[in-house]
DNA sequence: GTTAGCACTCGTCGGTGTCGAGTGCTAACG
DNA sequence: CGTTAGCACTCGACACCGACGAGTGCTAAC
């Protein structure tokens, strides 16, 4: 698509006050507001020719332009100046990776809530998908007389821990003491530290029953849990963040598409396929690739009838073994130069705090 | 206050059918709806006498009724009828003890979840607010060259485990290994277990510091981060559930005080500020003392102005060595009878789990 | 090619009238 | 004396109307 010089200004003067306002635009306010140097009776031949291109429409007649879709699709791929991050931005993010350092676990969470700390959007950010969650190392830690604590740490440095309850009809009075469950954390380990849940074959579990030896109750609730962490390990979460503004959208001002929304949102099942659609469409609009693995989906580009009035901004990251996914949802018009702009800021934190994690390449040669 | 027979049921069935419907009630609504045998006319002369008497008023002139809060609070302290729990109700309960078995961290948040799905009213849930945590087991576990995990076992039963990376510049090359940090760990736990972070004196540190010799480096890092998640420990995490559902009632329908409502459950702060402010208001209303603890704070009872419109009905529970708090949100008109009984299910429910976990009374003689 | 002018459209806003649900008061009834 | 029927009155909800203004398209003149 190619417009002129005079066109090109005009769009975008009509998509920066309408993601501003929220408010239809005529030809005598662009006049007024944009010194384009041209009249508004030029301005609204020019504005005709654009409706013509479907770029902009009206929502009835004689009522101000709104951009189209296709208008926004335009503007996010030809227009959009990128922007540095303010200040304020970088000093926030800076602090978070600070805090989170040496906490894994909290990083997505608070990944979310900087996103929509920044953006004033909600934010969706899932765990990695993992291929395969492999054990790395395992340690019982006595409790009391009917239950000890088993602590998992997994290849992404994810650490679990449950509370392992005996069986109560076992010969010898309680559980074992502290240095018999050393012993044997050393036999699990040796066994099955450094495989994943499938790898732990009946032979190894019978060699293991030997040598456990008089303590021998106590290893198959020990794999039983095993088994339920690390399966627990492999469901992915999402976290949402900030799901309130959408209240402050004149678009979601009826409570009933409010309530839609919120609803999705707290729903795991529907974060998965907000989250999932944008593979279908990844191909269509490689416009958007370049810019750093941005992808940028726009009202009915969604296959989710949900989001056909929302706009959605994702990306993904890569922790060594898996793939996350981070994104922003808000309506048509939103700010798109801010979101992608913070958005890119914060997949470049998170690389951050996963290479301080060191995460990165030192875990398959344990 | 006393009333006759025919103004109690009066008042009865304005306060039933404003919370029902959320509109004002006439007279002649109550003479065709609930068969008092008696006409509008007579209604509305009891109706002028309970208005007199303060317990409903009207918005307007020649509007219907509704309940004052005096009114509610005559209907929660007299006349409200205490009700079972249904099959559903019981059942879903009943489903979440099993799942919350063995996860006493869930048991909490799933709590939240539980209250707000069974009721549709906003939940707020307190973790416990503990005297003094005291350590009960610490475990050091191998990671890698440069890092090992912490794993911090509580009186409470409730397990942290945070990475501790070692200085880079100590003499010896790497981290100690497997059975050296066995050898740590029966250190750690001789001096320090049963103590509370305040109770681990400079002496006892010298005692350890000779004894870990060559790995006195170790030392100071581990107990940093033992300090800092004990700290961790004693600050009280809330949580929320189901604040989508103020949208669903119409005193909210203005978005701004639906966004005041979302602001204060979305922050730490003020959602102390509402558990707390019970404690003033407990002596005032003995009458609620009597279901079991649970309290019902109507309207400007509340102590903050962000909750004159509501009604808050709150509870302790109790695990034995602090008590945290659990409460529901809703529109002054919100339905009690179902609120507290399913409130005081959910606390049995908690009280089977706390059980169930052992956390009662064997946690003292460890 | 640009602009001024004009007729036309349509949503918003304030004013008006009607309708119905509700009330209080009074008088009649048992 | 308590209960009820009837009546006048109040007031919000709703529909209707006209004025206003922001916006458009079209045409003619610059």
């Amino acid at each position: 698509m190619l417009l002129n010089d005079r066109k090109f200004k005009i769009l975008q003067a009509i998509v920066n006050d309408y993601i501003e306002t929220a408010e239809p635009i005529g030809s005598r306010t662009i006049a007024k507001k944009y010194s384009l140097g041209i009249s508004s009776a030029t301005i609204r031949n020019e504005m005709s020719d654009l409706e013509d291109m479907g770029l902009i429409g009206q929502l009835h007649t004689s009522s101000g332009r709104v951009p189209s879709e296709k208008g926004y699709r335009f503007y996010v791929d030809s227009m959009m100046k990128s922007r540095a991050l303010s200040v304020d931005e970088a000093l926030f993010l800076q602090r978070m990776i600070i805090d989170n350092i040496g906490h894994a676990e909290y990083m997505i969470q608070e990944t979310a809530k900087a996103l929509s700390r920044l953006t004033n959007y909600p934010a969706i950010v899932s765990e990695p998908f993992l291929k395969k969650t492999t054990i790395k190392h395992i340690q019982l830690v006595p409790l009391d007389e009917k239950s000890l604590l088993l602590v998992l740490v997994t290849d992404t440095k994810t650490v679990k821990n449950q509370i392992v309850n005996l069986p109560s009809d076992t010969r010898s009075s309680g559980a074992p003491g502290y240095e018999t469950l050393t012993r044997l954390s050393a036999i699990l380990n040796r066994h099955i530290a450094g495989k994943s849940i499938r790898d732990i074959s009946r032979d190894i579990i019978d060699k293991m029953l030997a040598q456990f030896a008089e303590n021998a109750h106590v290893l198959m609730p020990v794999l039983g849990i095993i088994a339920d962490m690390i399966k627990a390990e492999d469901d992915v979460r999402v976290y949402t963040s900030g799901i309130k503004n959408i209240l402050a959208f004149p678009e979601f001002a009826e409570k009933s598409k409010a309530e839609a929304i919120f609803h999705a949102l707290e729903d795991r099942e529907s974060l998965f396929a907000i989250l999932d659609q944008g593979r279908a469409n990844f191909a269509r609009h490689q416009a958007n690739a370049s810019r750093e693995g941005i992808q940028i989906i726009i009202g009915a580009e969604n296959t989710l009838d949900l989001l056909k009035a929302c706009s959605l901004i994702k990306a993904n990251y890569t922790i060594d073994n898996g793939t996350g996914c981070i994104a922003l949802i808000g309506p048509m018009r939103m700010d798109y130069t801010q979101a992608v702009s913070v958005l890119s800021g914060i997949l470049q934190n998170m690389q951050q705090v996963i290479e301080a994690l060191g995460l990165r390449n030192e875990v398959q040669n344990q």
